[in-house]
DNA sequence: TGCTAACCGAGACGGTACGTCCCGTCTTGCG
DNA sequence: CGCAAGACGGGACGTACCGTCTCGGTTAGCA
């Protein structure tokens, strides 16, 4: 997934494909065991099994290594069909806390974001490994309630994202700030709770 | 503002209170110019012009260093009777987010939040001196709002609590997440719009 | 001049000829350009337009890759024949010297005997490839003198054995530390003093 | 001896003395063990006890370790009056080849001086620190000669030294050169036969 | 003419050592 | 005893080469 475009060169030996998932599990299984902060390329070199050299190859340094060991528990995020907008809110943003609670994710996502304020690559890079595919769920979900005719149809399609941005920051904010921040658990009574609010927030706007 | 409770000794040279200002000035200093990752201890001893051990002799590490540095640019959040409850929101979020919005804020916050997950003492430490801050406000905001007949009084006061802790939860998150993940800016717009949805789910809510 | 003897299979594609004298050509050259110690046999491959994997087939490693390069600079070293001995030392004496004082022999040399103290194989080589063409011209100046009549004809072939090599690692010895470790030029006039008194020393033993 | 002429400030903590012995000693145990081109910096820093950085705030690199290491050895050369300026000269030629015998010179004098041939500070070092303390022997023993009337007093000061380094660099590199190229030891026998060799030549040059 | 074995370039591989930076502690002398 | 200065043991950094190993592709000589 993403890692580098760079076309491989035709000749010369080419990269071990084995080596790169060795080295993203070493990097989450270090995570868990040393937190970010103390997590070493060299660590993670020995855990996988692989020189420290192979690792430079591939990243530019431990940020965007994390960010890609991360990134792939992402991609477990989905949006089933639960019946009414509520519950489908109330699914993914279990889903999310789950992911965000498990303690790789923890330690490592406010890390390479805080980071990322003084580097834009990596911001990017983390946009489009774990941002966007966090975001797309949401206008999922909105075109979903829109087809059951619980929200109404979008006509300005700006506002609608403008709309759809807001909804993700609220969200994806307060599940992160509970968690990291208030460090109490994303339960399923707060999630009732949360999604009421952001229902009935939504509701009011839209009947303005 | 802590610093260590420990009782200094009747006898010999007392510390210099000018260091410490000094030394917190050269922390936040630091941190525009280098970011979170790239200060180190000794630079901020050189420039605070002290030595390395007079930092030590007062924090434990970087960590409780940047979290005291950055704690005192909390202070001057403030919760000035605007005349409603929607406007005293906007207004706090204004504020929250030109904190956040600070070199030094934007790149130490998640940092030590991040650091935080696996250092019980320091989540403690940013608790008293940041978070709590924080969290007094909506209080604050709350019973204004009840004062003037905007918001309904609080029965059980269990409930009342956890409605504060997910507002803030809620707001803090959202400005936090829109400012460092999603990397733009809280302009008055924004803020009106989240503010018009946080007011819209608390009266829903209410009116259960 | 050696390589290896390992006899080559009589299938299969030949080694190129070409590449190996581009090799010892770009080693002469790194050698120059870098010295000794800052030659990398991956420099040296660049150099010659050949994969490092070539050289390895070749030579074992940098030590004997060097001793090749430099060993046919002393092919050059000639005894002609100057009409006494006294002229025709000073002459192979300045020759020699005039080697030593190219850049790649005197970044080179003594960096390889140094080496050979611990690597007997790598002495052997040394000695082959360019000890004995030196000590073969002091055998030749004796028989030339002896045929003139300068010098007695030896009666002891084991004294004469052993003279020959003390006159050999006096003569080579004193021009390699003035050039290297006095760092100061074998001129005209050195080489005149330092030829009477070999001469001088070789008349006294012989009239012992 | 030598080492840095680095005035040290006044203040801070002083390096410490004995670190250096140490270290000096390791490089010299590293040596005998490993010899010179397997000797590194991080085994010379174990060995000693030592971090890294000691040895690198004390010494440039590798080059200049080894030379202060191995230069004390050559302290112990010293030029006893032996009776005869014969005796004076084998007993010293025997004293410096004994040194060069041991296994840490023997692989790391010629190393260094190869390595010198492009590094004139190191050139530099190893002048003062080995080789003058050697030269200044000659000069004694020719003074002892002329004092006992074994050898005429100079009269020129120019050729008198001139004289003083052409028998240096004949002494030495003889010497060097039977123990490292020609690789055979340097017994009692062949000093004889290179003394006499040299005060034949001397003996020549001065009834000129 | 087509096999086939050894060659060749390129470059990734597991390693080792490098020299630097920073850590947090310690040892000085001065105030 | 506080304090500036700076050396200390230690650990990680990111880089440079080592010598080896795959790759795809080439080039002879024998069949």
């Amino acid at each position: 997934m993403t890692m580098q475009s760079r076309t491989p060169s035709r000749t010369g030996r080419p990269r071990s494909a084995e080596a790169d998932e060795a080295i993203l599990e070493a990097t989450r299984a270090a995570l868990v065991d040393l937190g970010w902060s103390k997590l070493t390329m060299g660590d993670v070199a020995t855990r996988a099994g692989v020189a420290k050299t192979t690792l430079y190859r591939r990243w530019a340094g431990k940020n965007e290594l994390v960010v890609d060991a991360v990134a792939v528990l992402f991609d477990e995020l989905e949006l089933p069909d639960l019946g009414s907008l509520a519950a489908d809110i109330e699914g993914v943003v279990l889903q999310f806390a789950a992911i965000l609670d498990r303690p790789e994710t923890k330690t490592a996502l406010m890390a390479v974001v805080a980071e990322s304020t003084r580097d834009a690559p990596l911001r990017e890079r983390i946009r489009t490994s774990i941002v966007d595919r966090q975001k797309r769920l949401v206008l999922e979900g909105r075109a979903r309630a829109e087809r059951r005719g619980e929200l109404p149809v979008a006509e300005d399609p700006c506002v609608a994202a403008a709309t759809a941005d807001l909804i993700f920051d609220v969200a994806a904010g307060a599940v992160v700030h509970r968690t990291l921040v208030s460090a109490e658990a994303v339960d399923a009574e707060w999630v009732r709770r949360f999604t009421a609010l952001l229902l009935g927030g939504l509701a009011a706007a839209s009947s303005d």
